[in-house]
DNA sequence: CATGTTAATTGCAACGTTGCAATGGTGACG
DNA sequence: CGTCACCATTGCAACGTTGCAATTAACATG
């Protein structure tokens, strides 16, 4: 009993190849198996020492509560669901909002499962089956709409959730988001300090909330600055990058182009690049160009092209931490956060 | 329906709210919850009715077994494991791979939990985790090195894993892998064909069985093809983009200049193209260059530059198949496959 | 008619956990 | 000395599932 230096990695002390479970713990302590169980979860009412003994006993033997059991006895099943959208806008995005979360439940209970879309929609099915089928404590959704369907769902069904983005219910839910209002604003700043008197400005996927914010916000931004401000139609960016670059082909060519273009994805920032690029333009002479980095692929070909960074990794803890907070409980009008636009990327 | 023979507990079918389990079906047909359980997994000695009455019935309030319940009698998870490497050599590597498992286990009774690594190093930890808890019925890793210390850990516990990339053990396990010695092949005769006479070849990350591949059958096709073939030391490309980027440029003002290069990896061929052309050199004018490319973002920004295809996506589904196929039981040496170099990106 | 054979179904226990009611033991108070 | 309140601990049941031994019914065999 008086052993203290076999630390349980592994499964050094123990039955050889037998799970430790609350029975041996208990046949190990001479208590109940609801003792050792109540004293495990701190309950008030032990005896110091008792509390003591349960705790050497459970390290020494290296117990992790059985996720079966637990889940099934309470329903609890110490999962958080990401339901991770089909695009692929941002570069990057699924590997770095993975890693954030990851980092976020390191070292707690809690497992994540992701289920891939096979469609930029804001398909309802999938989270339909996680409600229905009690599949996860907690749920992170990513994209959303203005009247997203599946935050619809959740908020009817009370499932505690994030989402990243914003929306436009009355009801308060949980979030966590990307300023794009301060993107827009910042980078018609910047261009506009440049002396650019006439922005382009690209933003796809009308479907999100993010595009509303962030057109609205660029409207705003050039009126202060008195400028010239031009929305590229969603509708023309939905072709891939074909038509982009052909866009980027047609602005070097014009005339009266925009002499400041901002444009909030990395995918599209590289099309249209290709297309300047045919119609002999050169970065930063003729025309300014500003985008929204997630990743470090630009600036590993173009160093000198200003961008203002997303991060993507930070955004997935942040989701996570305030998704743990809605499942303790918290209300949701306390768990929204927006982040700034991080000044340098990430090391 | 025929026989309502209810006893009457006044819970209609579907009741709302109330999750359907095995007594649901046995009330509602009168039979046995040991009887259904029986009859759902396709009992042989049951009657054609019964299992008709019971299939019915299960359709009728949606029964889908409890996970929880399973799991704890059974010890079956219905999980399967990624372990997603921390590295992001190839551009949106996790996300394809992840669609392809999610949609190789779509319909299925099996999700996926993604651990993912905060180091490329094929680190034990998380492996040993997940054997020690019995966290999944079984794991994919990827990036396996000759003597990967997690797949030696997982032979030894006769755990069912597929990894993606080969080893190099006598016990044989079930792998699929890219076929990097038909990438190398090719790519040094199609330069060849170009006229190339001295080829230069960048792989990173010597700790992975696939360089080792990649680089013997570099030397063997330009011997055969009777030219200099010349491997860029892995050791100078850890350092990142930026000496990458130096190393581009440093072959862009060398005289005696190899005119092909090979690269296996989309951040790597961005980097060097960077420097090419900070060098002043244009892209097939000069130096050919062909990398293997894993997402279409260098085809958008350089749509005539030559690539060979490694389908992340299509490796995802197969995986999972294999891993499936190991889990029901199937023999680790029949489930090996390679695929050949796409011809085409999917569309 | 007792006995054996087979087919179809069932009861029971167990997986590991937790909530709750119940237990026994202590001391204070009237 | 009986009653009460309190403390620390315990036994039991239940969550949903499945494997196995046991049961029933029907029917043939000796």
């Amino acid at each position: 009993m008086a052993g203290g230096k076999d630390k349980g990695s592994g499964n050094g002390a123990g039955a050889i190849g037998q799970r430790a479970t609350l029975r041996t713990i208990s046949e190990l302590t001479g208590l109940s198996q609801s003792t050792v169980s109540l004293s495990l979860r701190g309950g008030t009412a032990l005896k110091e020492e008792t509390r003591r003994k349960v705790a050497e006993a459970a390290k020494a033997v290296g117990y992790v509560p059985d996720r079966a059991g637990v889940r099934l006895r309470t329903g609890k099943t110490n999962v958080i669901a990401l339901v991770l959208d089909g695009g692929d806008d941002s570069i990057d995005f699924a590997r770095q909002m993975i890693q954030g979360i990851g980092q976020a439940i390191r070292g707690s209970r809690y497992h994540l499962t992701v289920i891939p879309e096979f469609v930029r929609t804001q398909s309802v099915e999938t989270v339909r089956y996680i409600l229905d089928n009690r599949t996860a404590d907690g749920v992170i959704i990513t994209h959303t709409g203005p009247r997203d369907r599946r935050v619809q769902l959740l908020m009817d069904a009370n499932f505690p959730f994030v989402s990243h983005g914003r929306t436009e219910f009355f009801t308060q839910h949980a979030y966590h988001d990307f300023h794009s209002e301060a993107f827009a604003t910042v980078a018609a700043e910047r261009l506009a300090s440049k002396g650019c008197k006439h922005l382009l400005m690209l933003v796809g996927d009308d479907s999100t909330t993010n595009h509303h914010n962030i057109v609205t916000a660029f409207h705003h931004a050039t009126a202060r600055l008195g400028i010239v401000g031009t929305i590229m139609d969603s509708a023309a960016l939905r072709g891939g990058p074909d038509e982009i670059r052909q866009l980027g082909l047609d602005i070097a060519r014009r005339a009266d182009r925009p002499d400041g273009i901002i444009c909030d994805s990395e995918m599209r920032t590289l099309a249209l690049i290709g297309g300047l690029q045919d119609g002999g333009l050169k970065l930063g002479q003729g025309v300014e160009l500003i985008y929204k980095q997630t990743s470090d692929i630009l600036p590993t070909l173009f160093p000198r092209l200003d961008s203002i960074v997303e991060d993507v990794f930070t955004a997935g803890g942040e989701l996570t931490r305030l998704l743990l907070r809605r499942i303790n409980g918290e209300a949701p009008e306390t768990l929204q956060t927006l982040f700034e636009p991080s000044p340098r990327w990430r090391s």
